[in-house]
DNA sequence: TTGAAAGCGCTAACAT
DNA sequence: ATGTTAGCGCTTTCAA
């Protein structure tokens, strides 16, 4: 691999030059300039990323972590992000958080690698997100509630979205309702819980133990919550998945039972995946606002890597989306 | 930010022997070893990951180049490569390829940010990867075919595919049949229309030109060419869409119009994406191994970056997945 | 306008 | 077992 002192060797100047050459300083006069890059190309030169970076001592390049990247879920999001790094003549890479301390998104972070990240990925400790995190590196964290020196959160607002969600069932008129929920360790679902509990008693509906099963944010758990939900004989007029990857599994469970959707039970989900639209039936569900909220994370960090001063908190509102999974209760 | 000569100055030793005791050589007394540690604990220090690059010239990271970061539609592929990455102790970063030339993805490949490549983003023209890939820079073309020094292919068998999806209708009775194709630079539409029109030719079926259309691969795409397919007229009694989202648009329209699948027209998809299996009808499709391909291509990456010779040519063959929306003619 | 040289933070060969 | 030192390839200050 040719280095720029190759070039300024074949170009007969001082490394110096060459690199002012190259990077189009206007002191070079234009006949060197030419010099030196011809010479660059007949040596097929490229410059060095990381001998940059570390005399810069910036990356000019942003992380985002996920804790696993090849999660369908983040597209619109992770699309927002990407335009607000362009728009910045940022690079943006995406790093998954799959190993946790040892994930090459730690490393990342802790070794500098890049000029500041975003963070949806709850297997990273927040202390790691503590010793991270500094005045010259920002991170905008979207799955907790931290907060810290250059540390800032931006979220959806959780509680709201399972108030919103079980709202609108009781106002269908829907008494009997069950809540299928996400690990009991989820932030996600402790919000959306504490949303429903509230709608709950606010409208005087008590919850039933029996009706309150986990299904572990995932397909086959909403499969298996409602199967037992099923076995144990009395029905509630609607249930509340707190995700929609479980409301799927629930409604190919009440499929198999022959218990019809929106007709004998209605149900409604969260987060309005891809698929929500396309199932029979269509997916009652609540919309979190992936573009926007990614775009807000993304100026947000752009902000603080140019010193500006930001609050250090921002909640998003979500959105119901009606479709024909719910049913008046009558 | 404290550096490795400071934690050798708290810790009353020299530089490198703070640098071995951080990496754990064994020539370093226990005792000296805790002095160390405890200074950096400290001074929180963290090593500056490209320094370090820099001095080993090497990254242990290896990138996955995709034209679209938010693509929902290569998460097995990621996820199978991120395996391997994770199982040779290798960091993996996603870098998107939109901007082409400008991109992250062409920044990190050609000033070598990471050690190795994969890609799959055909808006990367052939001279940029000829330019980054080298015997000390490997790369595996997913999405091309393409030779040269440290340039392997792994390639899916679009040709057969096309065949099969074509050969499945044609025994199922169908003789006219319609393809909607994706854009006309497309080197995966290409071979799958290949396929299609050997299948054709084989079993003496005429192809029409008016039941060529162009879809662009996207669903609107699909929509509109099967929209413009009903106002002609006359109808196929099958149509083979180039790929499932564009299906899924051809679907919507001929739902609209009332013309049922598989009743009055069978169709067929090829990529077999997650809503293929949960559209009505359920959609028979093309699976692409995305799982066996994106290992293969990681464990090959390894191997170059290890020095063994490869092969610089592997096809993968692809298979048919029978729903409900196609149906014997008759 | 050009060149010499310092130094970013680290590793590793070599000397002690 | 520990210390000294020479770079890795680049940018940028300072001097010419």
């Amino acid at each position: 691999m040719a280095t720029i002192k190759d070039v300024a060797k074949l170009a007969g100047v001082a490394l110096s030059t060459a690199s002012y050459a190259m990077s189009g300083d206007s002191k070079v006069s234009a006949k060197t300039r030419e010099k030196v890059l011809e010479a660059a190309r007949q040596l097929n030169y490229q410059k060095n990323g990381f001998a940059m970076d570390l005399k810069r001592s910036r990356t000019n390049t942003i992380a985002l972590i996920l804790r696993d990247l090849s999660g369908p879920y983040y597209s619109e999001l992770i699309r927002s992000i990407q335009d607000v790094a362009l728009s910045n003549a940022y690079d943006l890479i995406a790093c998954s958080s799959m190993g946790g301390k040892e994930s090459t998104a730690v490393r990342y972070m802790l070794e500098k690698r890049v000029d500041g990240a975003i963070v949806l990925a709850h297997n990273i400790t927040d202390e790691i997100l503590h010793a991270a995190a500094g005045p010259r590196f920002p991170i905008v964290a979207m799955d907790r509630l931290i907060s810290g020196e250059g540390l800032i959160n931006v979220v959806v607002d959780g509680e709201q979205g399972g108030y919103s969600a079980t709202r609108h069932l009781i106002e269908k008129g829907h008494s009997s309702i069950a809540y299928i929920s996400g690990p009991v360790d989820s932030y996600d679902n402790a919000l959306r819980y504490q949303g429903f509990s509230r709608a709950m008693r606010e409208a005087g509906l008590t919850e039933k133990a029996k009706w309150k099963l986990s299904g572990n944010f995932v397909r086959e758990g909403g499969y298996k919550a409602t199967k037992m939900m099923l076995m144990q004989g009395e029905m509630p007029s609607a249930v509340f998945y707190a995700n929609d990857e479980m409301a799927v599994g629930g409604l190919k469970a009440l499929e198999e039972a022959k218990v019809s959707v929106p007709g004998d039970i209605s149900v409604i989900g969260f987060d309005d995946i891809q698929l929500a639209e396309y199932i029979q039936p269509s997916l009652t569900t609540i919309r979190q606002p992936m573009y926007e909220s990614g775009s807000l994370a993304g100026h947000l960090l752009f902000q603080m890597l140019n010193g500006d001063l930001v609050n250090d908190f921002y909640k998003l509102k979500i959105e119901l989306i009606e479709r024909k999974s719910v049913k008046t209760y009558n």
